[in-house]
DNA sequence: CTGGGGAAGGGGCCC
DNA sequence: CGGGCCCCTTCCCCA
């Protein structure tokens, strides 16, 4: 079998030469990752030595950000790298939210510093004194830094690990038990809400992802493309476009998918439909599909369609 | 229908 | 043990 042998030999070399490829980028990356990792290094080991206290103010709302605390935990280099050395990733800094709308009125946004927040004045690395630094942002969107002696929130100094109740005002040491009295007492309530949209957060790490819609922040950047993502989850997700990568079968097509959410859509519309227009009684496989069909009935959508499991 | 991105929420793990 | 971060899942939307 002169042709299969050829055949063997021709898909071993395309093989072998992809591997080559893939290794070699491989290597190049590692390399460029590494001399990253050893400028971050150095910039660590510069906020160490200096252990700054930085205070950041928003109108009258104070975060607190121990820039001695940040630590080189960083998904997105080549960010940092272009925003010299003094930028430090957004989630590092170590922010302390007040969820208590109603002692700071203004309600305005409390987001931890990031790149686009910060005027290239704002710089950590090396502050004033060892004293506190404030940073304020101002009405036009800007961080104004200062270098007083201590930070206020509306006009007086508050604890780092201060709490408390968005609902009854209680205030707790932690920010754990703030979060155990919400369960408790305030079943079903939120402690964060984002001061832009109102809208509420059982835990403030998802409040602080939130914000990026507000902020525009994108921490994470695709090593391919370039492209930025909010959240490191739609990055890697992302990355399958790159590598191929559908790690999803679908039994009802037998195919491969990179999104398993498509898993499910492709077994909707494989099996029975079960979204019911109550106008006119179509069926339809997906709630998407009923959507589109809604607006047939325009006139009367707005009391007499809904949407049902049959 | 498919591919892809945005966003929310939960769980696990590490410091 | 608390808090933060990472990862995954899920849902929605759009091209």
């Amino acid at each position: 079998m002169p042709e299969a042998q050829q055949l063997r030999r021709l898909v071993s070399e395309r093989l072998s030469a992809a591997a080559e490829e893939i290794c070699g980028l491989f290597e190049k990356a590692v390399a460029e990752y590494q001399e990253e990792i050893i400028q971050l290094k150095q910039r660590v080991e510069q906020l160490t030595v200096l252990k700054p206290h930085v205070l950041l103010l928003r109108a009258d709302t104070q975060l607190e950000v121990l820039t001695s605390h940040q630590q080189s935990k960083e998904p997105n280099v080549e960010q940092n790298k272009a925003c010299g050395p003094q930028q430090v990733k957004e989630e590092q800094v170590d922010v302390c939210i007040i969820p208590n709308l109603k002692s700071c009125p203004s309600e305005d946004l409390k987001v931890p510093l990031s790149e686009s927040e910060t005027t290239p004045q704002a710089d950590f690395q090396v502050p004033p004194t060892l004293s506190t630094v404030t940073v304020t942002l101002s009405n036009d969107g800007e961080w104004i830094e200062s270098s007083s002696g201590g930070g206020s929130r509306c006009g007086e100094k508050v604890k780092p690990d201060s709490r408390e109740c968005r609902f009854c005002s209680k205030g707790f040491i932690k920010y754990c038990d703030l979060v155990r009295h919400m369960d408790e007492v305030h079943v079903g309530k939120k402690a964060f809400k984002c001061s832009q949209c109102d809208r509420e957060f059982a835990r403030r790490d998802h409040m602080v992802i939130h914000s990026r819609i507000h902020t525009g922040v994108k921490p994470y950047k695709c090593s391919f493309c370039g492209k930025s993502f909010a959240q490191t989850s739609n990055l890697n997700v992302h990355l399958r476009v790159h590598t191929g990568e559908k790690p999803y079968f679908c039994k009802s097509c037998g195919k491969m998918v990179a999104h398993s959410y498509h898993l499910k859509i492709c077994a909707q519309t494989s099996g029975e439909k079960l979204f019911r227009c109550l106008v006119c009684g179509k069926k339809f496989h997906t709630v998407s599909d009923l959507k589109v069909h809604m607006p047939l009935h325009n006139a009367r959508r707005s009391h007499t369609i809904h949407q049902s499991f049959t």
